[in-house]
DNA sequence: CTACCGATCCCCT
DNA sequence: GGGGATCGGTAGA
């Protein structure tokens, strides 16, 4: 796996496509499909957080490669990257969305506690409401977002610049057996699609509009669209 | 279905 | 002091 992160981030990105998040804790070990990412090239990138060099948020960035890249983002919210290249080149994948595999329940338990854990105050009916509608959730909507893939693998800060290559990390990637066991393959049965990144029209072009955002066509647990474009899928 | 809005805070140019 | 690699709720067509 930290072979095909090494080169062109977005060689990396459609690699990362179909590859297992592995969470392993407290809450319950989840695993969950890698279904929808985006690349994030270097310094010369407009949209990505490297575009104005090396600083303190972006620092695991510049790491070595198969390492987490983890940033807050609105104040409330998580997201997790996979750095790629090679140490001092700042790019990395973002994992915009995951299909649960196992222990979906403990993935809704961590959904419920991020959810409760980002509002301020001490709110007893938070809780309960959160429990109920989450609850409710199908499961390929638990992961269907990259705050929302964070939040369902309890990703936090905590995880910045943690070997996800490591076969003892906590959070980890993992290689999905690609021929099935009637002899068909995974990628025969779902196509790479690509289309422009999300959320960053504050780039100059065409680091606003370069389709580097992968997902595979057809999956339930793409992230949903937000006001704008939607394509392929 | 689409569109807008508020939440919330760390980071930075 | 501005704004964001987001989400969920609400209003209206």
């Amino acid at each position: 796996m930290r072979g095909l992160l090494e080169g062109p981030v977005d060689v990396a990105a459609r690699a990362l496509l179909g590859a297992l998040l592995i969470r392993t804790d407290a809450v319950g070990a989840r695993i969950g499909r890698i279904v929808e990412v985006e690349a994030y090239a270097g310094e010369e990138d407009a949209a990505s957080h490297a575009r104005f060099g090396p600083t303190r948020r972006n620092r695991a960035m510049y790491g070595p490669p198969g390492r987490a890249y983890v940033y807050r983002v609105y104040g409330m919210h998580h997201c997790l990257n996979v750095v790629t290249g090679p140490p001092g080149e700042p790019s990395a994948v973002l994992v915009r969305a995951v299909e649960p595999v196992t222990s979906i329940d403990a993935m809704r338990a961590a959904r419920i506690a991020a959810a409760v854990a980002g509002h301020r105050g001490a709110d007893p009916g938070r809780a309960v409401a959160e429990n109920g509608r989450i609850g409710r959730l199908a499961a390929s909507s638990l992961a269907s977002g990259p705050a929302l893939v964070a939040a369902s693998f309890s990703v936090g800060m905590d995880d910045n610049g943690a070997d996800l290559c490591a076969i003892a990390s906590p959070l980890r990637l993992g290689v999905e057996p690609t021929v099935r066991s009637d002899g068909g393959t995974r990628e025969a049965e779902c196509p790479i699609v690509a289309g422009p990144r999300v959320g960053v029209a504050y780039a100059t072009p065409p680091w606003d509009a370069v389709a580097w955002r992968f997902w595979l066509a057809g999956s339930e647990a793409l992230s949903r669209p937000r006001g704008a474009l939607r394509s392929g899928a």
